[in-house]
DNA sequence: TTGTAGGCGTTATCAA
DNA sequence: TTGATAACGCCTACAA
């Protein structure tokens, strides 16, 4: 099928040594303009474009950064995703994209098949460093991967793995939406979804601890519910929520697809949003702006998040010294799932 | 960084030649077991694995599968991406991501990228191969790419091009709409959405136009708007249809994005889907379902698709011939976004 | 300015 | 059963 190309057939065709024809490539060396020409066109001709591999091997570095993440197929990661390929490319790099389908053993899989395949450095993102307790097993894979390659974590961290971070302030943004339900009057505030023992509700559910505290507002443990970071999710805990003799006005998920099994469930039983009840998301996927009434949300810059990252990444790379941590600002947007409290009105069932 | 570890030093270390430890390595030739005993436990000791590139090299085979594509971040396309990554892996070969973009230029350049990285073959989805008329150039680039390596074509073709193509059967798709619609009793139908020339705006309102014949359905051109095939040209759409004296009581769209900016706008004018107006989606995005009222759409079984185009690919990189063509089925899904037309309501303004 | 030779890490062939 | 050698495609000293 393919007769590939070598820089001998275009030697030859040239009447120069393979040499010459390299360093024509290359441009490292001169190369007298007339036989340059000359090559010049036989490459032309058979359209030759070196093989990169040949090179990679050559020169040690393959110029190829390894992704894992768990699923590209949610709004988060391939947002991300995107900009940090954007990145990768601007300087002068490719992406390798894993998905681990949140299975342990898969990202195990996946970080050999990208040693063995010579990346020059790994994003990790969701997983096992989103893991509030790390896996002993996990734990030193990862050191023995960070041994022979520079390893950045995005929104996560490993007990005793000493990689670089890259993470947006998740705590911040929930400190954020803690002060507009306050100052929307909500004193009554529930928080909803993700895994129990997943980082990103960890984070979360301590930054909202706090903010309550710090606003002096009390917490009633029923409303705090754990279950998946999906709508289904959502669905499932709202109910539970309408199962109380007591109801919160403002309703915190872990993220937006919570968010919008939350406003669902809650519409179809008659309970209206915002009116009644305040809703608010995280990580301001493309939908929230959509997704009737529209979801208040924190958005995660994935533009900053995702550039930083592969920056970081590359600077390792190359033997410099980035910062070990490093946190990238978020912002809460505002949209119709919430709103001030009424006075004249409230909620029972 | 990285001293890098191999089959020399492993050699060494185990006081046989490199070609022992190769043999243990690949295992096709026999080594005494004790050899190969304490070959195996100074690889063990080392954690050592073959570089993968001097692998390539050698072979002239990467196990590694080029996917180019518009836009990881659609819906359509992460999943799509997700089963075709899970496909080849089974078979062996790791997947190699890149986005274009939309742009044709990214393309060109991805299309080098991978031949350059050596790809075993290459899966082209969306972009030009979407696109009615063909440019001549990208034409002779395929041709070119083809040359070097096996493409399949994923929901699209080229004129001038002879590549492999694996679709779903979009016709197909659209004649189930209009019989549900028919069924349903509405006789007004518009179509929305999607670009002038872009082919699965073409297939799908040729398949509108054939239906809508074959039911003796009269179509009025004037319901048949072009746009984008996102959520704000949807929105964008219904209000032009709202603008005209005449209403249709249901709207077929492009995709499930531009069903979501329809039912978005419809709503915010009083109109209530599905009781005065129908409205239709395709592609059966994660969202579809959950979007008030739940969206009718039709799926393209992204499994079955997926995994034919990678096997399909796999197959020509193997030598084997393949169907040239090969149509997967399409399936629709009723929800709450259509029902039957109410004979004594009426949508006027 | 250009050519020769050696090496990147691996495997297959041939000989021992 | 094992070892030496050549080859995959490219690049860079070094020599000419």
């Amino acid at each position: 099928m393919k007769k590939s190309i070598t820089i001998y057939d275009i030697a030859n065709e040239s009447n120069v040594s393979p040499s010459t024809v390299s360093r024509v490539l290359t441009g490292n060396e001169r190369v007298k303009p007339e036989t340059k020409r000359k090559v010049l066109e036989v490459i032309e001709k058979y359209n030759f474009r070196p093989n990169s591999l040949a090179r990679s091997l050559l020169y040690k570095q393959s110029k190829m950064i390894g992704i894992i993440l768990p699923d590209i197929n949610h709004p988060f990661f391939s947002m991300l995703v995107q900009k940090m390929e954007a990145k990768a490319l601007e300087l002068g790099y490719t992406t390798f994209l894993c998905n681990s389908m949140n299975d342990p053993e898969n990202e195990s899989t996946y970080l050999q098949t990208l040693l063995d395949k010579q990346v020059d450095g790994i994003l990790f993102l969701g997983g096992r460093i989103n893991e509030v307790d790390s896996n002993e097993i996990y734990v030193a894979e990862m050191n023995n991967t960070m041994e022979q390659v520079p390893v950045v974590f995005v929104n996560g961290r490993m007990d005793n793995v000493n990689a670089h971070i890259v993470k947006t302030d998740e705590s911040a943004g929930m400190y954020e939406i803690i002060d507009l339900l306050w100052n929307f009057k909500h004193r009554k505030i529930a928080f909803l979804g993700g895994l129990k023992g997943v980082s990103s509700r960890k984070i979360k559910l301590e930054a909202f601890h706090d903010a309550m505290t710090r606003h002096s507002l009390e917490i009633n443990d029923d409303w705090i519910l754990d279950g998946d970071f999906d709508i289904e999710s959502g669905e499932e805990l709202a109910k539970q929520l309408l199962y109380m003799k007591d109801c919160p006005t403002a309703i915190v998920c872990v993220n937006d697809f919570v968010a919008i099994g939350v406003i669902r469930t809650l519409q179809q039983f008659d309970i209206r949003i915002p009116d009644d009840i305040s809703v608010i998301g995280f990580d301001d996927i493309y939908l929230a702006k959509y997704f009737p009434p529209g979801i208040t949300s924190v958005t995660q810059n994935y533009n900053q998040l995702g550039a930083k990252a592969v920056e970081t990444l590359v600077e390792l790379i190359n033997g410099k010294r980035p910062e070990k941590e490093w946190t990238i600002p978020t912002k809460l947007v505002v949209r119709g799932s919430s709103k001030m409290v009424q006075n004249d009105k409230s909620v029972d069932n």
